[in-house]
Parts: structure tokens; sequence; C-alpha cells
DNA sequence: CTGAAAGCGCTTACAG
DNA sequence: CTGAAAGCGCTTACAG
């Protein structure tokens, strides 16, 4: 193709900025990479900047990775279910903070035998970041790879327990017992599902609650009415909802069934969504602090990645969740 | 660091593997990138093949990449906005179809200014798909990169005009002409927000109507019902939602409001998330065939890299887009 | 304070 | 049918 031809003939090098500052190569990158150790005049330094600026002068990624062995990548695997509202200013405020130390952080959703090769082995990335876990080959092929990886574990979970936790609470303090894990028909997001449905179950235990069935509620008919009733019928008065268009489908399944909220059914959401606010009537929720744990998640990559002292473990706490109650419960 | 000195030591190169299958490192490349017009022997292939595999063989992209010139990476600058439930479809079969050809798909949200460098500098892609305009000296930059772009233009926008028309469309068929446009305060979905704006104000304009007003609604607190009456009362008898969500916040301040729908107000949304369904009444609104259109952009990313003819014109079209009458028209 | 040179791991004419 | 070798654009000891 001369099409690329011309593309490689017009990329601007390292050597093209060395030529016009009168400096070798080396120079160039001393003075671009504010390498430290060297001392360059300030003269040398004015001109080599000045050259780059005048060329437009971007460095070669690749070539920088193949020299460094480092490509200051970050992969986020996402299991197969859609980013949530708010999971957007968990990475937004993750990819400042790694932005600021050099590294881009690219999210992926993985999806096991749908493509060819995986994400991963196609970027190099330094270092992977699972929210669920990895099978255990895919995990030796990365370490094959000098990818470090960080899977989820029970202590570090992308947040899944905090919760389900305050959700429980939230609707045992309210009287309940008899409760029901709702989530969509949604095998994409399975993986989350589950986490979230046994830390419910776990802290059900803990409060000596009988455990909740796991309950699929469907969006896509009308049939969400029905379902509500059958779970009151079965002597269900509150329902632990996956997330908050959930809680809206079982809200509105419930006002259709005639029944009252949250007199004859409690439900209690997650996320905080917009939803949560508009819907009639209003959603009891669980808020994170979405921007808080994309930091905390931030720097717990650097300090896997370049030895930083992690951050205070609040990480792992509730302190970041908070149980807003609305009308549902 | 010793760290990442073991980890040099382990990688396993393609020189690893010429040695232990004995041939030369040229032919192994031969071999795994199956180059055409070569002729290799089937026990040589074979040789090849088996040690790669025992070997737990990944070739180094950087490396590829810097001999190349190519990296095989496209990279799609979303706007500011958070990405939409059906979004992700769009991006499913895009990813799908573009791994077979070898190209990583990539999603970054820009906020101009947060960062330090943006991702297309610092991971050189081979083309940049800009969800909304970039500004030409970005543009600029990126061409001096060798880097192609695809901006969008009124004939190939990410789909924004075909929803809105059938908004506005369905609105008119059903007698209203006051209409007027809400969406949320959010700052993040401006540049969609006032696409999508457009493109109604535009349609109101062909079927001779008064141009809609863009009317804010807040999804933060209770004012969802006074906003609604006001529009209510200056004669307003239809809504465009720019989404789902601000079609069920339209919805949910009506009924607060006690008004009928779609008696005294229709509201027609945008996406048929999930909320559509679940919400009471339910929501019309616009389905998207968004797998479609994923696989037609894939295809003209494809045309615009490697020269693949472009699949037949649809994605201009209102193929893809369906207009779903619920209960709120 | 600055530069010549080796090396990162691939691809790919080119020569047998 | 296979291999020796140059080159991609960086980084970084090392030697002045």
């Amino acid at each position: 193709m001369d099409g690329s031809d011309e593309n490689r003939r017009r990329r601007v090098t390292g050597a093209d900025v060395a030529r016009e500052a009168g400096v070798s190569r080396t120079t160039v990158g001393y003075v671009l990479n504010a390498t430290p150790g060297q001392t360059i005049s300030a003269s040398t330094r004015e001109r080599v900047l000045a050259a780059a600026d005048r060329l437009h002068y971007r460095p070669n990624n690749a070539a920088r990775a193949l020299a460094t062995g480092q490509s200051r990548i970050i992969l986020v695997v996402l299991a197969d279910w859609p980013v949530a509202f708010r999971f957007r200013d968990f990475l937004d405020e993750a990819s400042r903070v790694l932005a600021q130390a050099g590294y881009a952080l690219i999210t992926y959703t993985h999806r096991p035998g749908t493509e060819g090769r995986p994400l991963w082995e196609s970027m190099n990335p330094d270092l992977v970041v699972a929210s669920a876990p990895l099978d255990s080959t895919e995990v030796a092929t990365m370490r094959a790879c000098g990818i470090k990886t960080i899977s989820p574990d029970p202590d570090h979970p992308l947040a899944v327990k905090a919760g389900p936790d305050l959700q429980v609470n939230h609707l045992h303090a309210r009287g309940h017992r008899q409760m029901i894990y709702a989530a969509f028909v949604e095998p994409r997001m399975s993986t989350l599902i589950d986490a979230r449905y046994q830390a419910a179950c776990a802290q059900a235990g803990i409060l000596g609650l009988p455990q909740p069935d796991l309950a699929p509620i469907a969006y896509s008919d009308g049939s969400a009415a029905a379902t509500v009733q059958r779970w009151h019928d079965t002597g269900i008065t509150a329902v632990i909802a996956f997330n908050d268009d959930v809680a809206a489908a079982v809200a509105g399944g419930a006002t259709r069934a005639g029944l009252g909220l949250p007199e004859d059914l409690a439900v209690v959401g997650h996320d905080d969504a917009p939803i949560a606010t508009t819907n009639v009537p209003a959603l009891s929720t669980v808020q994170i602090d979405t921007p808080t744990l994309g930091r905390e998640f931030a720097e717990s990559a650097l300090h896997e990645l370049d030895g930083r002292p992690l951050p205070a473990p609040e990480w792992n706490t509730t302190a970041n969740f908070t149980l807003i109650p609305r009308q549902t419960t």
C-alpha cells in the first residue's frame, strides 16, 4: 500500500528532532523524557524542546514499549455485563490517577470463545485486572507473557460485598425476614449477579435470616406483575434487587399487581442510578462513592506495578457505601 | 527492579522457538504468521507449531507493531457521556467483526484537559473513530502520527438522526404539534444531546411544526413534577425524550403532577432500555438494531484501513430503527 | 555536559 | 524450501 508508505515517510522520529536541534539522538531522549540523573544545559534543553515542538514530534509507543519492556497499558477485563451507570465515574477517576503516572487504562469485555485472541495477548499490557475470575490456563498464559494480574479475591472485589450487606441490613432493620434476591435473566451479568447474591446470602446468614432465593425477573415482557404476585403469595415481604433497574421492574410489577409499596412488599435497589430518584415510588437504594473507589483501585494498581505504597485500606470497608432510604422500604 | 528483570528473562521469544524447532527465526515467522507466498514443508511447519505450543510462545506486540508500522488497534473516542445500555451490543458486535480481521477495538472517553496525553498519542492506534467532532489541532496531530480518522459527518453519525426522526414523526402522527425536547442536565452528554436535539428540530421543520425547545429535567431532586406541570401549562402536549431514563423521569413527573399519560401529556423515549418496558406506564420508545449497526460500523472501519469494499449503505437509513408504541403515546 | 552504539523482538526483502 | 541480515524507533549503559 502506498498510502502506508506515505504515512511512514511523513512520520517524525527522534532522529529528526536531533537533526533539527543539532544534537544527538541520546540528548533528545534525555530531554524529552526528563531522565533523572542527567545534567543537560539549559540552552540545549531549549533547542531540543523547540525543535520537537516545531516538528510536532510524538514518540512511537511501540518502539518505546519494545525498548523498555513496558507497554504502560493496564487492561481491565470486565465480565460479560453492561457497564452500569455509576461505573463510568469509577473508571474515569481511576483513569485520571493512572494517567498521571503514565499508564493508560483500557477496559475490555471478555467473552470466552467469541473472538480470536483475547485482547491481553494482542496488547501486551503490563497489568491485567479481572473483575471476574479468569480461568487458570489464562492466568498461566499471562504470567508467561510477563503480565501481572490482579484477580478478585474475597477481600478485594470490585466492591461487590458492601452493597448487598447494606441492602440486607436495611431490610432486616425494617423488620423483614422473608427476602428474595431478584435479578434480570441476563446471562451477560451472571458473574456479578452471582457475586452480589452470594454476599447477600452470607449477610442473611450472619443475621440469622433464612437464605434468600435467587429469583429471575423478566423485563422484556409484561410478566413482572405475575412474578411479583407469586413471590408475595409465598410470604416474601422484601426484595433485594440486583440493581435499580431490577428494583424498578419489581416496583412496577408490584404496582401493576395492586400491591402497596412498601406495606405489602419492600424493595431496595443498588447503585443509585437516575431511575432510583425518578421512579414512582422513588427507590431506596445503595449509593456508592465511585470516584473514591476508582482512586483506591488506581492506587492499588500502582502498588502492584511500581511498588507504590498502598492507600489506607478503605477499599474493603463499607465507608464508601451508603444506604439511601426512599419510598420503597 | 529485579522483578522486571525476571519477567524479561522468562519471556519466550521467536528465537527460542526457532532454537527449539531447529529452524531459523525467519521460518518461525513465516509459519506462525502463515505468510502468503511462502512454501514451507509440512514437517517444518509441524515442528515449529509444536515448539511454539510447547514453549507457550506469544509474540511481542510492540515489536511487531514497530516492524510493521501498524498497531492493529482501533480507538473509539467517546464523547463525554455514559455508555447507554444498548451501546454495548453495538461495541460487542463491532469488536467481534474487527477481531476477525486482526484488529482490537478500544473505547476511550476523552475529557479534554483532564489528563496528560490523550490516549491516541500514547497508543498509536491505526484508526481513531470519533463519536463527536475532534478539534482541528487534534486531528492535525493524529494525521502527523499517521493515524487515520473517521469523524462524524452528517451522513455517517453514530446513528443520531434516525431516532429523533422517528420520535417526531410518531408524535406528529398522534396529532401533536406543541412538543418539547427533554434531556438531563448532564454536561457529560451534551454533545449527543445536542446532536439528537438538532435532528429533532430539523424533522419538526420538515413537518411544518414549531421548533421544540430544549428543556432540562433534573433527576437528582424531586422537581420533575413541577417541571412537567410547567410545560403542560404552556401548552406542550408531547415530550421528545433524549433517552428512556429521561422519558421515565418525565412520566414520573407527570404522574406525580396528576397528569394523565398520554391524554394530558405524551412521551416518547429512545433506546428501548429495560426501563421502557418495566416503567409504569410502559414507555413508547425507539428500538435500535445495535448489532447490525455495529457490524456496519466495523465494515466501514475495515474499508478505511484495508480498503475493503463498503457494505450496503444501510448505515444511514432508518432500517435499523423502529418505533415501539407502548402506553405513553 | 554530550554522543556512539548496542539492544529490545519482530518482519521481510534478498540470496541461496 | 530455508536462512543471514537489515531495519522499525526507541532507551540506556558506557565512554568521553
